[in-house]
DNA sequence: CATACGCCCTCACGTTACGGGAGGTTCAAG
DNA sequence: CTTGAACCTCCCGTAACGTGAGGGCGTATG
């Protein structure tokens, strides 16, 4: 018969724990003494062993005690769970490393300077994971490899292209005058120019334009009604 | 200006997490109306945005805080940690997988048939991990799959030395006694066979034996006199 | 018998990031 | 004015304990 300290030198587990093991009734000694001191037996510490067995497997506490006392019990059922659990967050976690291994080397190539450029790039790359393909990033990332000068031109444009259908709006310019359809020309030379012609990277373009409150750092709720003027002037209307 | 409603639609989170983040300070509204309702602005919003990247790399609200007040701030360090304790998570997530998988392969054999052995076996796994390298454990398994029928004796015969052993203790016979003498032998013997008189595996096995409650379902508080008793036996004293 | 010390007890608040209900007020539309 | 949706604060809950408070018990020693 042991002492609750005894029994969790023994066990390996804090005195705490066997109190809350005795709380939730998992673990309930065999008997006490006169002054209330919890007393455990041998056939207590194998329990206790295989309960801490059983946590080790990631089981939770109601988990355990439904295994240890049910007839029907099944192995199979307890591993198959786990495995899939561990699978699920091995990939989960997995995905996330690789991301962020990807902005490690964008750190290394001193792409990044400040905290706001941080932040944008990582909302960036979450985007592109959400609502590219990996062969839609693969023929994006081949294209802009081989054309870094003219990407560098285009990021630069799109704000003043940007910039002037505002002006544009703001004057009450109605779709169908020659300026705004010059305009929605550019726009539409641009986006051609993003997407290789491709109509599902399109489509996947307009679709997180669509769905995501802010794209790199752009509010799209003042976005939107751009692209609104801008396929008014597109359909002459 | 958008009430607290208005920004969890248009941001994906609920009206509680934005109430919680108000309450730590961690996104405060920039206003409110006179009767206390909340109103955020369009920074609000790029904050909020923020935030949830932030949250996404599995940051805590604390951290989150503190790499959004802080003038030194370092995207290299906030990486660098996100990506060891991945590291670290999936290769302990890997590591129980594949112990895991093993189990589920020794299911498929079905040679375990209760719910006593299945703890069992996954208390055996969790020490051997714990105490054997894997040369050492693929020493022993190479062995063991050559002489499966002599392994089957083995662990029958451990049963019968030990009640032997216990039987002369049990009567006091000094262990200078030639049966004594004659029953250590035999117990080194089957120690020997299962350690291939490999010493490291040896002390591998000793150091199991001397930290563990229990091996195999055995008590080794009632075991570790035992082996005492033996090893005067072989010392002859 | 008194004291000291180690071990034991119960109670209760804390951890993290919210979920969700209670009980009430505010606001906009009919 | 009524009604219903949206808002407010307060508070308990989640899982598995850690930790401190304030006290009692058991043993050894003077």
């Amino acid at each position: 018969m042991w002492k609750v300290g005894e029994l969790a030198r023994r066990s390996g587990v804090t005195v705490r724990t066997l109190h809350h093991y005795h709380d939730i009734g998992l673990l309930v000694p065999s008997g006490s003494t006169g002054a209330g001191h919890r007393l455990y037996t041998d056939a207590d510490l194998a329990k206790l062993q295989q309960i801490l067995v059983l946590r080790q497997l990631g089981l939770t506490l109601e988990q355990v005690g439904e295994y240890l006392t049910r007839d029907d019990y099944s192995p199979r059922a307890v591993i198959e769970l786990r495995l899939q659990q561990l699978r699920e967050q091995i990939a989960t976690a997995d995905r996330l490393r690789v991301q962020l291994e990807g902005l490690s080397r964008l750190l290394d190539r001193a792409e990044i300077v400040s905290a706001e450029q941080f932040l944008q790039t990582i909302e960036a790359l979450t985007m592109i994971d959400k609502y590219y393909t990996p062969e839609q990033l693969a023929n994006m990332q081949e294209r802009y490899s081989a054309n870094i000068d003219r990407i560098k031109e285009v990021e630069a444009e799109w704000p003043r292209l940007m910039a002037a259908v505002q002006a544009e709006m703001d004057k009450g310019t109605p779709p169908t005058d020659p300026a705004v359809q010059a305009l929605a020309q550019k726009w539409d030379g641009l986006v051609s120019e993003f997407t290789g012609g491709d109509p599902n990277l399109q489509a996947s373009l307009k679709k997180m334009y669509e769905s995501e409150p802010t794209v790199a750092g752009m509010d799209m709720g003042k976005m939107r009604p751009m692209m609104e003027y801008v396929q008014r002037a597109r359909t002459g209307e």
